[in-house]
RNA sequence: GGGCCGUUAGCUCAGCUGGUAGAGCAGCAGACUCUUAAUCUGCGGGUCGAAGGUUCGAUCCCUUCACGGCUCACCA
């Protein structure tokens, strides 16, 4: 039993159960307009309901996680980053479900969107139910609570003009249309009839036709009204939202006033989420170019327990820095450490102790380990897996750890990292043996054999510290200042003036290695 | 114009339901005749944006103000 709840998962939890009673079952919701690359921003939705879900479901409550597709909404502007754009062009105005995918793969724009992340949630242990809007249009479960909303036209009107400055016109109705002709939102609404007889016009092909709403299939509700009529729908009890919707006059506010005054429902509890920011990503990041950074950009960099971490750690009213720089080892390590702590390997007061052990539980994908789990630093594993050029399986090998899942991903992402982000001080080759030697001077070259009779005889003996220590008699028995004979050995290693730090490169490049690679120069 | 959020050590930020402040980095000193933001050890009196108020007592509550940022108001 904890003594009180301090994260903030948790207090949005037992808010919940406080402000919507015990129920039998709570529903949580999310909802995302894949009307473009899902990016990292937009995942903080999906992650700051799935933190609130687990608390909810410690606490011994059932819970359904939804999470809606709002993809019968219209393709109004094509991002930067889709291909295709002339194709896209003559789409534009239609349901982004009825655009082709334009990279060919799925059956529709909104699909491929959609996908794109869907596979990646499972890997985060994030698995909601998820409901897709323009098919629940399609197969007509809204038509009561739309001509609920034509109804209450007026109430609905004025609720949205509160905040508006300038009213919304006489012939304004809270359903908009998509023609069935050429499928474009370009109509006008003429008439209703008070039951479910809606009569447009279409701009764009001149199309006049009355509809009706129990067989209609290309209605749709005015998104402000369509997100109460959810809430109602799925008698959501809890949903946050971005900083764009939570101002007063955002989508929220007027949602919160038409679900009670149309719905006759209460609005969820809720919280607003910040912005994230991209750091170290270099030059064009605005989403105006279209290079937006999914989840999967990130988790090319970031374990997903690591990824987790980030979200269960901050809270979601404050912006904060996802990094692709040098703040990447600083993450791992700041990991590592949350783990250490939560094991109590790591001394620190019982207020930390608290806090860290909650955003690691929160921070696991799965269960939570048993035991403090072997840890191999970000800036090791890198170093490492440059020795064996990025082969996974031989560096776990050399490294004599366990082959688990979680040292495979942090592998995988650290070599991404080496070779995608990181400085160039950073990189580095090993040299083969058989290339052309570089050229060192007499003095150097009788340091460098000394070097190799010395590694010869006790390599096995050799600690970091006492080869370190080799090092430098060797350096000066030869007559070299210390920073000349490194240099020279990076040279003759990776062909750089600088590398990792020396006597322990040496002794994880590996005996059979490092010889080989002296032997040319021993005279 | 409305709303929201910030303003805490040089920098980045922690500080839960009030009991006069902390962590990382930087800096300084020392150690190591090293180097991948190098490692180890030691060192933290900063009017907690300003002014009032509530209180025995406020960084943390209330009011007002200043500065900074974001957001809504057109479309989804």
């Amino acid at each position: 039993m904890k003594t009180e709840a301090t994260h903030w998962a948790d207090i949005t939890a037992l808010k919940i159960i406080r402000e919507k009673g015990d129920k039998q079952l709570y529903v949580c919701a999310a909802g995302i307009t894949p009307s473009g690359t899902v990016h990292i921003g937009n995942f903080r939705e999906m992650i700051s309901v799935d933190l609130v879900v687990k608390a909810l479901r410690e606490l011994g409550k059932q819970v359904r996680f939804i999470f809606s597709w709002d993809d019968y909404d219209v393709f109004r502007k094509i991002p930067a980053n889709m291909p295709q754009k002339e194709m896209l062009e003559t789409h534009l105005r239609k349901p982004i479900t009825v655009v082709p995918d334009p990279h060919g793969s799925k059956e529709s724009y909104a699909r491929y969107n959609e996908y794109e992340i869907e596979k990646l949630l499972p890997l985060l242990g994030i698995e909601p139910e998820f409901i897709y809007q323009a098919e629940q249009y399609a197969k007509g479960c809204y038509t009561e609570l739309m001509r609920q909303a034509l109804i209450n036209k007026d109430t609905i009107k004025a609720i949205l003009n509160e905040h508006r400055t300038s009213e919304l016109p006489p012939d304004w109705w809270p359903i908009s249309i998509f023609c069935t002709s050429c499928q474009k939102d370009t109509t006008k609404i003429s008439n209703w009839d008070g039951e479910y007889a809606v009569s447009y016009s279409c701009s764009a092909c001149g199309n006049n036709e009355t509809l009706d709403l129990k067989r209609a299939q290309t209605v749709k509700l005015f998104w402000r009204v369509d997100f109460p009529m959810r809430w109602s729908y799925e008698k959501v009890d809890f949903e946050p939202g971005g900083k764009e919707h939570h101002s007063a006059g955002g989508s929220f506010d007027t949602a919160s006033s038409i679900v009670k005054q149309v719905y006759n429902h209460e609005p969820p509890v809720t919280f607003k989420y910040d912005f994230i920011r991209i750091k170290g990503k270099g030059g064009k990041i605005s989403s105006s170019t279209g290079d937006v950074i999914s989840l999967q950009d990130v988790m090319y960099i970031y374990q997903p327990e690591i990824i987790r971490y980030l979200f269960a750690g901050t809270r979601p009213n404050a912006e904060f820095a996802i990094s692709f720089d040098l703040d990447v080892l600083k993450i791992y390590e700041d990991y590592d450490k949350c783990e250490r702590i939560y094991f109590g390997r790591e001394d620190v007061s019982e207020k930390r102790k608290q806090k860290e052990k909650r955003i690691y539980e929160l921070s696991q994908v799965r269960e939570i380990p048993a035991a403090l789990p072997e840890q191999i630093p970000f800036r090791h594993l890198c170093n490492l897996l440059q020795i064996y050029e990025g082969q996974i399986p031989a560096t776990l090998k050399a490294l004599d750890a366990e082959d688990d899942t979680r040292l495979q991903s942090r592998a995988r992402c650290a070599w991404n990292w080496i070779t995608t982000y990181a400085p160039p001080e950073f990189r580095f080759h090993l040299r083969n043996a058989e290339a052309v030697p570089v050229s060192v001077t007499e003095n150097q070259g009788r340091a460098v054999t000394a070097l190799y009779r010395e590694l010869d005889e006790k390599f096995s003996s050799h600690d970091e510290r006492s080869l370190a220590e080799s090092i430098y008699n060797l350096a000066h028995e030869h007559g070299l200042e210390p920073k000349e004979f490194f240099k020279t050995l990076y040279r003759i290693l990776i062909n750089k003036e600088m590398g990792p730090r020396l006597a322990g490169f040496i002794l994880t490049i590996g005996r059979d290695k490092i010889m080989s690679l002296l032997t040319p120069y021993v005279s």
